[in-house]
DNA sequence: CGCAATTCAATTGCGCACAATCTAATTACG
DNA sequence: CGTAATTAGATTGTGCGCAATTGAATTGCG
């Protein structure tokens, strides 16, 4: 017990806890900073990226959806009834492949659009950091899944 | 729509939605090079972070821990009883102040934090960085949290 | 003391995430 | 051609995450 910080097994241990805590506690406040914001929408912060996809490019299949968000259809069939449900999407059989689904905006989803830009400016000022700042950290982040994802093979 | 990158609004626009898909994205990655490696332990990944917080500190009650990961009793009270069921933890009433019921390893629960220092390390592996990237990354990712958090008051 | 305000946990309800399974449609291959 | 393998999406079941409500215990204040 006299050796601290000098083991590096437990110096190991205990930043990977904290590098645990540290990205868990982010995405929380990040989805807790977006859900005020994101009300008035009417969205969540999952049907929120959602739209973002749509928005930089519409009549999209569930398929193509789900790899930009790294979700399965199990999270994304019910979330996309709930969005048609809301009037902001409709879900239409492809006619050529009739197994895709494809999405696309509706007047109003396409609308929102608008008043989503007011979110973004909003979390900007959140993230409290130059643009430099997120620039970076944005890299650092999609750097960091991709070894996390390339270490799972 | 000639100006492109120019465009101040747009452009923060896009960031904010690159921001969004990368804390997401990692925050998932990590989420997902856990599961694997807390399988055979039996824990899922916010249960190992409970686990974590009491290894660090054995005997705390609910809302410490809740204070600790950022969680609250709806989401941590069926949590603790699957790790009671487990027989990882046990719960009990404190004598003085019978609101509150402090979470104490079981002896089984103890001594799973020994199997526990093989997911340190390879999650260290997968993170891949070396010691000083994972520092500055925690680092970063605390300073953004707590500039989110301040941010709604 | 006695009552109001506060605090701690539990519960309920809704919305993700994801594994596993299922159905239907399409493609590949002998 | 026809069957097997693949692909897309939906469904089911488990486990978070959080808001809102409830109920019990404690604290604060007159």
């Amino acid at each position: 017990m006299q050796k601290k910080a000098r083991d590096p097994d437990n110096f190991e241990i205990k930043l990977d806890a904290q590098l645990c805590f540290a990205i868990y506690g982010a995405a929380h406040a990040f989805t807790r900073t977006y859900k005020p914001l994101l009300e008035p929408l009417g969205l969540t912060y999952p049907q929120y990226l959602v739209m973002i996809t749509l928005w930089e490019e519409d009549d999209q299949p569930v398929k193509a959806i789900g790899d930009r968000l790294g979700l399965d259809s199990g999270t994304l069939s019910p979330l996309l009834k709930r969005l048609e449900q809301s009037g902001l999407v409709a879900r239409k059989r492809d006619r050529d492949d009739e197994r895709q689904v494809r999405i696309s905006l509706t007047a109003k989803g396409d609308e929102l659009r608008h008043q989503a830009t007011g979110v973004a400016e909003a979390i900007g000022k959140a993230v409290g950091c130059g643009l430099e700042g997120a620039v970076a950290l944005r890299d650092e982040l999609i750097a960091l899944k991709q070894r996390l994802t390339k270490a799972g093979e």
